[in-house]
Order: structure tokens, then sequence, then C-alpha cells
DNA sequence: ATACAAATATACCTTACGGTATATTAATAT
DNA sequence: ATATTAATATACCGTAAGGTATATTTGTAT
């Protein structure tokens, strides 16, 4: 690895929670420095703007988890537990989350819904292909006749909704059991949508 | 009423919106100026410092939601319906709620979580009060047998977090129906936990 | 060892942030 | 009409924001 690509992923990888707990407009080059250790200069050596940082600081912070969810779900051979077994990844997954900021999704939407073209966009491109990814496995199921014939995309964005609303307020009122009992919520929704 | 409140109460409902869509970093003096046609000098005398002024903008913003839904829910007698009010409410709320920029309790909960004291508590209280109203419902509606003995704290958190979660979705994509598709969801719901 | 290029640091710019002491204006009571 | 108080505007701080031109250092090929 080139040095400039080094630095860019050491950027990266130290600003990433700093953008998700404090936002766009929250978080300042000094805070940049400050956990770099690097200056200014450098950072502008390798970012065309913070708004390019923060917008790697996103990808990151949603790469971080989306990885994990990939490679336990690629485990699993049928439908039905590929859906359980994401759902899963949060009962445990909830706390270095929390610590992290929060779901970097929710964060990022919120934050750069009014304002900031660059970052929400990429939000958007996020959200789709995650719910693209359940939309699949559950055609996937319905095709292999595991699944009934729901409504795919209902469904699966209820799914979505509902994780990131439990998050919002598991993390903002301190109370994980929120997040718990709606993923005990969804693994029965998911029970009854299995053929027979 | 004297000049004073009026003032505050300019600079309040001037700036509520701004402050909703924007976040409390995000939002500026200048902003307030602004908006207000006011001077800094005239917002300082009305107001300790900006943090008072975005903790009173919040709570405008969540009393402009709240006002409306309590007066439907008074207009029912039955638990059941008014759950259903509260629920409808937002089918056609959610167009100025998204010109407002969108739930405030959603977007100053994220904002607020990593810093910001004072918004945070103000966040947690809004939330609870929230939280505990459609208890309140729920728990009568058991008293008076319209309405099965369902695990109430969670019931009510799930309404709340699939509702923020469909909120945030619906928003962000420029998608409504994910917001109508998942009150349709809860009202079925409601529907289920009735007593024949 | 030296020349060259790539990466980083230094020093600085402009702008505007949040905030405040003071002056001015507007309202009120006598 | 005048004195007093309340409300608002003016003019100003100190600080730090985002950003950049230039100097310096570091790595690399010969």
């Amino acid at each position: 690895m080139i040095r400039s690509e080094k630095t860019r992923k050491l950027i990266i990888e130290k600003t990433a929670s700093i953008f998700n707990k404090k936002g766009y407009t929250g978080t300042y080059l000094s805070d940049l420095t400050n956990a770099t250790g690097l200056t200014k200069g450098s950072i502008y050596g390798n970012f065309k703007d913070k708004n390019e940082v923060a917008v790697e600081a996103f990808k990151y912070n949603f790469k971080f988890q989306s990885e994990q969810i990939a490679e336990k779900i690629n485990q699993e051979n049928k439908s039905i537990d590929k859906l359980l077994v994401f759902l899963n990844h949060y009962r445990t997954a909830f706390r270095p989350i929390f610590n992290n900021g929060g779901c970097a999704i929710l964060n990022t939407a919120v934050d750069s819904d009014d304002g900031n073209d660059l970052l929400k966009n990429e939000v958007i491109k996020t959200i789709n292909s995650w719910h693209q990814r359940i939309v699949g496995i559950l055609k996937d199921g319905i095709k292999q006749n595991e699944i009934k014939n729901i409504e795919i995309d209902t469904f699966s964005f209820r799914m979505i909704a509902l994780v990131e609303g439990s998050i919002m307020l598991a993390k903002t009122l301190n109370k994980p059991e929120i997040l718990l009992n709606n993923i005990d919520f969804l693994e029965s929704e998911i029970n009854q949508i299995k053929k027979d």
C-alpha cells in the first residue's frame, strides 16, 4: 500500500466514529487533526475537503457492520435462516454500535436530510442496497418454496424501519430491551411467513 | 402579553423549523437573526444562550404535533379508537411534518445524543411522556375489558419505534408509502388486541 | 550518495462563529 | 412632559472555523 492510501485509511478509521457521534457540522477540522495526530495540510493533501472525509467515514461505519452481517448470512443456506441471522446480529452488536455513536444510517440520514447532498445521496444508496439485500433473500425464499408469497417490499421496509426506530429509542432512553423485544417480535414475524 | 413574552414567542416560532432541519450546531445565530429580523442583542436579551432557544424550539415543534393528536384523541371514548386516531393522524400529518424537517423527536434525539445534555434530557422527557400516554390508553383499555391482556410496555414501544423508523425511511427515500404501509400494519395489530 | 517526487507540516488567510457591554429606542407610570 | 424601566440595536470581543500556498520532510529510484 502506497503511503497516501495508508494515510487515507488512517484518517477514515480514526475519524469515523467522531463523524457518527457529532455529525457533519459538529465535527471540526480540529477533531480530525486531534484524532489522527496529523495536520490540516496532511488531511487536505489526501482529501478534497471535509465533506469527502465525512462521506468516506460514513461508508466505513456502514461497512464495518454490514461486513459482519454478510459473513454470517453467507454461512446460512435457507432464506429464513439468513433473515434470522441478520436480525440476531443486533442482539450482540448493539453495544459496539452504541459505543460508536449509534447506527450510521440513522445518524447520517437525519444529519444530512436538510442540506449536504453528497452525504444524503450516499445514505440513500446505502439504504437501497440494504433493502435490496433483504428483498433478494425474500425473493429467493419464495422461489425455493420456503417462504409464503408475501408483499416483499412492505415486509422488508418494515423490518428496517423497526430496527432503526428501535435503535434510536434504545440508545436515547438507554433501554436495550426495547431493541431486543422488537427483534423478538420480528423473529416471530419471520417464523410466521415460513411455509409449514 | 408583555413585550418580551411576545418576542420570545416570535423567536421560537420563527426558528423552530430551522433547528429541526439543521440541528443545534448547524443552526447559527445568523440564522436566528435572519429568520426573526431581530438582532443578536435582542435574542440574547430574551434567552440565556443558543441552547435555551434550541430547547424551546424543540418543545414548540413537539407541541405543534402533540396538540393536534391530543385533540383528536380526546374526541374518542374507546381505547382502541384512541389508538387508531393517533396512528391515522400521521396519514395526513406526514406532509407538514416532512416540510418542517421531519419528526422533532427523531431529529433531536439523533442530534443531541452525543453531547448537548440539556436537549437530550428534554428529548428523553418527551419520549417518556409520549410513551406514558400510550401506556395509559392501553391500561385503560384492558381495565375496561376492551383490550386483551398484552405486554403494554413492549407493545407501546413497538408502535413508537415503527412510526419513528418509518418516518426516517419515508423522508430520506422520499417514499411516503413506507410510512403509510407501516401504519396499516400497526392498525391491524391494534385490531388484533381488541377483545372480540 | 544524490536527485526527484510524494507526503506532510507550517504559517497564514478570510470569514464568521457565539457571546457581551454599552448605547439607543420604546413603553409605562407619575 | 418627565423620569424610570424594559426591550432592542449597535459595535465590538476573542476564538476558531474551513481552507490554502508554501516550506519541509520523507521515501524511492538510480
